[in-house]
DNA sequence: ATGATTAAACCGACTGGTCGGTATGGAGCT
DNA sequence: AGCTCCATACCGACCAGTCGGTTTAATCAT
């Protein structure tokens, strides 16, 4: 729509072909095609393979983190602000969803320094703000204490095994799969062991 | 195993290749260098780079079967053989309790046949039987009525989390690993409701 | 305005290099 | 001999990245 809207379609292009092959196998020929462009616009707008995917990834973590960091900043009890940034990424477009996951696939088919750029960035948008929510939970008493990085590694592993086609299905609206994530983590499995059924 | 010697050392240098490298991103030639032999030795015994793949996803896979096999056959609460079926995965070595993982790594990169054979074979190793567990958690009680596959996977995820550097360092003997997954799993992050909170 | 100038955007054929896979042939056994 | 096993040399395909040339569009001069 801008000046740059080539720019734009190259990124678009290039965030549907990641999400669907390794960062391998997907060719600047086919990012060309895509954008409609030509293999030469799109090395005139990135200096390389590599370039384009971090300048994607990028973008993508940045918009993540400002919107996570709504929910970093409520006053609110812990699960509550899980909710909210929870609720935040699972009313994300499909795409946006899956992004951030992409990492972890890809991770090893980049350079060292684009590596820890990347992973840094990760770290920031997501685990980071989540752990925050984590530790004040523990601080309040809200949450047993147990160890916060690895609490929030775990939520955003639960999070993620609902991205799953299947899991598309089983919970279909948003708030199903909120209530799934939130209550697994906060209340576990397991029945309580108070009230209704016994063991 | 020492007629075909060679096809052993071949395949534990696929394995750590792929551990450390996506699919694309390991030749043929580092593999044969790593294995000690020639390329040529590598073709005689599979006959293309995915089949040696899928030749070493089998066996590792099958072995994992019958491994968590025998947790599935106890007789016993949920929670203890859930425990006793991670328990024998954590003591694994290093190398075989992440290949499993790479299979969501490197599927995009593999022929549909192969991914779908792969997919039904991981799918039979673990969450299938991780499930029927579950399925027996919920149906005597001790566990909530969800979706029991969703669950499943859920349990991967967090036992997955800490295959991580860092959550070797953090809880680096095996039952402080199953203490933390088992207890998240089961009872959540949250405090019990009742009672005194430990610890 | 209108033509001249210029710089950025863009094109697509091409290059250098790498990879999966094959052809060939030799060593050792039966 | 005839067979398995394995090493070396090689092939075709394909990729990231380059480069000379063309188009577009904004700026300046008159």
């Amino acid at each position: 729509m801008t000046l740059h809207n080539t720019v734009e379609r190259i990124m678009n292009a290039a965030c549907a072909l990641f999400l669907q092959r390794n960062y391998a196998d997907v060719t600047m020929t086919q990012i060309a095609a895509l954008s409609g462009v030509s293999k030469g616009a799109v090395y005139h707008h990135f200096s390389s393979k590599e370039d384009l995917y971090l300048s994607m990834m990028r973008a993508d973590l940045s918009e993540k983190q400002r919107l996570f960091a709504q929910a970093v900043g409520t006053a609110a009890p812990c699960r509550d602000r899980l909710a909210l940034l929870t609720r935040s990424f699972f009313l994300l477009s499909d795409e946006k969803r899956r992004l951030a996951g992409l990492i972890r696939r890809d991770i090893n088919a980049l350079g060292d320094a684009a590596r820890s750029e990347l992973i840094n960035r990760y770290q920031a948008a997501l685990p980071d703000q989540i752990q925050a929510i984590i530790d004040d939970g523990i601080e309040s008493g809200e949450l047993a204490a147990r160890n916060p990085r690895l609490l929030a590694w775990s939520f955003i592993a639960i999070v993620e095994t609902l991205l799953s086609r299947y899991g598309d299905e089983v919970l279909n609206e948003v708030e199903a799969k909120l209530d799934f994530v939130i209550d697994l983590f906060i209340n576990g499995a397991g029945v309580p062991l108070q009230e209704t059924s016994p063991r």
